[in-house]
DNA sequence: CGAAACCTTGACTTAGGTCAACAAAAGTGG
DNA sequence: CCACTTTTGTTGACCTAAGTCAAGGTTTCG
């Protein structure tokens, strides 16, 4: 089995509840308004938290995150967006946090005034802004309420494709019930999303390694030997 | 001074960013759609984390809680809820979460089918959700990263108009720098807000009587002698 | 090949959780 | 209005999950 790109991986929250995508990827939903496509390599800064708002974004391909830093240093990743998401509305003057590609990505930009022009465009914009609304809600409980070993295990089932979403499908017809997952995303990343440090990401990867429950190829490309037993992890079930 | 209450007062993020509320209390934003107003008393349940989705809701007066449960009990406040906010949008078929009334609220409740329909209403909705997006977003890196003397402080500076958002405007002109404000919260339901046990918020609230920094009247009545002392201890400072 | 970035592991510390006792309010019914 | 129960809040003693600090191993890149 070949490894699967985080990116490409398609696991909205809504496809696993109720088989309708809102924000499709793949399937244009804002290229048909208009807008230009702009290319970002690996790790580059869309756009700093405090920036003038102009335009909104939408990502085609790769993957991006929203993080929020405080004067100190300390930062919390509250975002880890993936193709279909829109990002860069922030409802004030000024962008709420910086945007950083995590791989090489290809986003849309939507002019602010063609947005405030378009029936349609606010319509889609509802959808997604909800769907986003929604992965915060169960971004909080996680943050606020799990413990670290919750949290890994969270982080993990929501890149396996209708498996991290509130209902489960459960292992394949087949019986089959492994995957492979690249990460793309460093340890550090991994903490400042988790609200974590990187010594306890890093020392929750060893300890579900010991149990079994994955194997570590390389520090970024995780196979998960029983989803399943993973998703017993989450705090879920 | 009189004791404020919470639910009216205006501290929109929007409001100490830019000055223009976007979902302004007060003044209609959805009533002039049509839709039904109804009352709820105090913590009362308007909906439940799973049951169908059939409207809308706009916060008219009060103030509402939403929850997330997991299935041993513990639980999340992931917003809370001031009038002119909507929710009751999960972009699935059921609630993501519970709404509970936290006092005596008036609530107003939109068909979703008309939703769909109103090009003004979605425009509405877009920046509400927008709003409640970037609230969202705080509260992540307080979950995230906050110690628990950080979190009751930010909490308390919520509650103080324009006193709570990125930008602080400073002691009023006349240098008079305390307030009064009441909680309509338990320590439990501050507790679940802020990632905290009921023990440690009130060990924090006993800590800051001590440090002179408030006073507390009653146990949901506290005096802020020091708003910019409490700022200071928010870690945004 | 060597430097820099990233990851892992161990030893130790600590913030905040748990458990338990008690105090203070807030209902409730006579 | 007063006993009495129930709910809510406070405090102390103790424990533990996760943080900090430090050393060493691996991978990546120029």
């Amino acid at each position: 089995m070949a490894y699967l790109d985080v990116g490409t991986v398609d696991q909205g929250v809504a496809a696993s509840h109720n088989g309708a995508r809102l924000c499709t990827p793949g399937k244009a939903s804002f290229s048909e308004f208009g807008g230009k496509g702009s290319r970002h390599q690996t790790h580059s800064v869309i756009f700093f938290e405090g920036d003038p708002v102009k335009r909104l974004y939408e990502l085609v391909s790769g993957s991006v995150m929203l993080y929020k830093l405080l004067p100190d240093g300390r930062r919390q990743v509250v975002e880890m967006l993936r193709p279909g998401d829109i990002f860069g509305l922030a409802g004030g003057e000024e962008y709420d946090c910086t945007a950083e590609t995590l791989t090489d990505s290809e986003v849309h930009e939507i002019d602010l005034r063609q947005v405030e022009r378009s029936d349609d465009l606010q319509r889609t914009l509802t959808k997604c802004l909800t769907n986003q609304m929604r992965v915060l809600h169960e971004h909080a409980v996680l943050l606020g309420r799990k413990s670290a070993i919750e949290r890994v295990a969270s982080f993990l089932m929501h890149l396996v494709p209708n498996r991290g979403g509130v209902v489960c499908t459960g292992p394949r017809e087949d019986g089959e019930d492994s995957y492979d997952l690249k990460l793309h995303m460093t340890r550090q990343e991994i903490a400042d999303y988790l609200g974590l440090t990187i010594e306890t990401v890093s020392r929750v990867v060893s300890d579900l390694k010991r149990r079994g429950v994955i194997r570590v190829d390389k520090a970024d490309k995780i196979h998960l030997n029983r989803v399943c037993g993973l998703c017993q992890m989450t705090g879920m079930h």
